[in-house]
DNA sequence: GTTGCAAGATGATGCTCGTCATCCTCAGAA
DNA sequence: TTCTGAGGATGACGAGCATCATCTTGCAAC
């Protein structure tokens, strides 16, 4: 079953997306080699001509999951100030984003996998969350440079706080009231009433 | 080797201590019946005669990790007000309490697991969530009652987001600058200066 | 002191998973 | 059209793990 260099990168393609969904849903252990490649519609016996070990696919996928996560924050920068502050915080803490970790954001998704590996994804997240940072400040630029420093660091730190509770809560009153209180107490913060 | 009842009791507990300890630094997956038996000086034999089945001992751990690491609220609360508030986040977002998820707060250490958990560890979580932020909505008495609520959501909601995402930082400069930023905007806060 | 019972040790079993050796089959060059 | 290289399939191996059967040993009741 020969296949064309195209076709061998788009599978590549295809492992490495399926892989960074599947990360941020199920965990870096929860990443099976042969479910990953049946899902792919292949068998577990490929996986090499792809990638050298599962610790490198792991590594792939973590810088994957959270590009792919980090166009949160970039399309909020695309409306900027206040208005794309409104909008990342209100489809931030959604009951979607809580809901579909594999295609929400990697930050807040592979967080405890990347604590507890000592491998390359580190690099990756801390790169992430930089710019991560750095968005959220320039949506709060009106302040000074100090306090749009504090501000950001605190409205990342309860995004990804928030989502992750609510992710252990599951759908329930709890979960909702929290996602609709912070998002509310976010929105009213920056602008000291 | 027989052993009395109460030498049964104390191995009972040990067991349990540890297996709190190390769901909340390693995760649940993360957690081997025959480690835990070493761990607690004892080979992986006798494990079925204190639990049904590692099910079950997760189960109880998780209860265990949330109880055990719900002592910094409760902490917090002696003190009250104003002062026990920023104690609180000061002892929460401490670079301590980042190394350290063995001993932390269970809230923080074990969401990601119980997002991906079915079973009781879920009904646990959420008893200690709302327990949270009741403790802390009552810190913020001095507001009105929604208000409290909602400033309540936002502080455990950065609490839990900075020292998740701390973690996967590991030790580092930004790692530092966020805890210390994050400290700054929650206690300045709740007074709209 | 004798005996029954249960905690704990030892070893076995079966499953899951990562990895690799080997085979099959087609794409692309000659 | 033929040949060859590589993508993918199949099957096997070994490691790690949960679980259970069985044996040993000391506590507790008589």
């Amino acid at each position: 079953m020969g296949a064309s260099k195209a076709a061998k990168a788009a599978t590549h393609e295809r492992i490495l997306d399926i892989a960074a969904a599947r990360i941020r849903s199920d965990g870096i252990e929860g990443l099976a080699v042969a479910d990953l490649m049946k899902e792919a519609g292949l068998t577990h016996g490929g996986f090499y001509r792809h990638f050298d070990s599962q610790e490198q696919l792991v590594a792939e996928a973590a810088q994957r999951a959270l590009v792919q996560g980090s166009e949160w924050t970039v399309a909020a920068g695309r409306h900027g100030g206040r208005q794309g502050y409104a909008n990342l915080v209100d489809a931030y803490l959604s009951a979607t984003h809580r809901d579909h970790p594999e295609s929400g954001c990697g930050i807040a998704g592979i967080a405890a996998d990347v604590a507890r590996t000592s491998g390359p994804a580190r690099t990756s997240y801390t790169r992430q969350v930089r710019e991560c940072l750095r968005i959220v400040a320039d949506l709060l630029g009106e302040l000074d440079e100090d306090d749009a420093e504090r501000e950001a660091a605190l409205t990342v730190s309860a995004l990804v706080g928030a989502i992750t509770i609510t992710r252990a809560l599951g759908d329930s009153d709890i979960s909702r009231r929290l996602l609709t209180d912070v998002r509310a107490a976010l929105k009213e913060r920056p602008s000291k009433d």
